[in-house]
DNA sequence: GGGTAATCTTTACGCCGTTAAGACATGGGG
DNA sequence: CCCCATGTCTTAACGGCGTAAAGATTACCC
């Protein structure tokens, strides 16, 4: 499928419809919520008829892998972002991709709900699995990187990242549920939430001087 | 609201529709999944007609919320039950709480799943709130048993809490998201997961000698 | 310049959530 | 014993949704 020119003249053939589909649908999640997202609303945003998007998606389960795919991309960018920055050493970095995780999850609330919503369990868009895939791995590398600098325990890298992600997964998706804040006070902003979520993981697996 | 009596003899009245519906609500979801579930299909399955089930949920996310809070109240029975068979120490008590919490999330990833699809931010219906609160509420006795004993570091015993709860709850979702199985290989069964998860937030959170 | 392929529209079907109005059963007061 | 008030369920209907089929419109290639 070639993605088509730019300029379109009578606006019959749009130019870039597929991806003018993709921002609507987060635009529509961002304001009115997942319920509101509608394959007809999508279109009338864009000013198409509601027929057309079937000519860039199979169904509706497909734009949501795209958003979803599109968050994991950004995902992944800004985990490099935060590696980059963060670093000196290897559980510097590990905490500053944690950090990101939970940041990323709560600027893009919208990103990270489509992401986690079920999509990547049940679908086969095989794109979505590499932009998950990829995110992954980039904190794969930095368990690897830490546990060859010797201050991560022994064991599955894999399980560790795992375990890893798990913890600001978590704390991103009961932050999302609204539970973070618990019933009564504040138990901090959740910038400090992760930052002492990433911190509690980093001593879980972090290698003791016997 | 009187619960109505229990022999109904020409079907009209049905007796406990109520119930009814949430459990058919629940069959669905766990025979055929998510976006099966429709008001319409459960009263189908109770042999109804599809505006009877109007005058016991206020819509169709009243009995969503119906079914998280017939979770939670069987969460909190599945922790109980861990407290109870498990332990000698506070850190058992806790490691165990994990654990239940996983194998529930993975043998009911119905109710799971409704349980933080959002309803718990969202709505405002009390009783799945109070639900909810008091599955945490068990949890946090346990790091406040656990702070008492020593053998957990000090600070707010809600944020520990809230640490724990993240650990095991990311680990579960990501399960459910058929992520834990990781791209190659096998990382373990999820039981194994959790026990290592269970394991490391102890460790992330332990008091330790100076 | 004309045909072929890609892109978009019109129209339609069946299902869904929800509401309004009416039918039916049940239990308490004459 | 009967009757009616109340709670319970049904029928019928409306608009919106996902999706498919068929036709209209535009762009590209020879």
């Amino acid at each position: 499928m070639p993605r088509p020119r730019a300029a379109p003249k009578h606006a019959y053939h749009h130019g870039d419809l597929r991806a003018a589909l993709i921002d609507a649908a987060v635009q529509i999640l961002e304001k009115r919520g997942e319920e509101a997202l509608t394959l007809r609303a999508v279109a009338r945003h864009v000013g198409v008829s509601q027929a057309a998007p079937y000519h860039h998606f199979a169904d509706k389960v497909a734009i949501l892998a795209a958003v979803g795919e599109e968050g994991f991309l950004h995902l992944s960018a800004a985990m490099e972002d935060a590696k980059a920055t963060a670093g000196r050493g290897p559980r510097d970095i590990l905490r500053a991709l944690g950090v990101a995780y939970v940041r990323f999850a709560v600027r893009h609330p919208s990103h990270f709900r489509v992401m986690f919503s079920g999509i990547l369990a049940s679908r086969d868009c095989g794109s979505l699995h590499v932009a998950a895939g990829r995110s992954f791995e980039l904190l794969l590398g930095a368990v690897l990187a830490a546990q060859q600098a010797g201050v991560l325990i022994d064991g599955d890298p894999a399980r560790l990242a795992l375990y890893s992600w798990s913890m600001v997964h978590g704390l991103a998706m009961l932050h999302l549920n609204g539970v973070a804040e618990g019933p009564a006070g504040v138990l901090g902003t959740i910038d400090e939430l992760a930052e002492g979520a990433a911190e509690a993981i980093g001593r879980g697996l972090e290698k003791r001087p016997v």
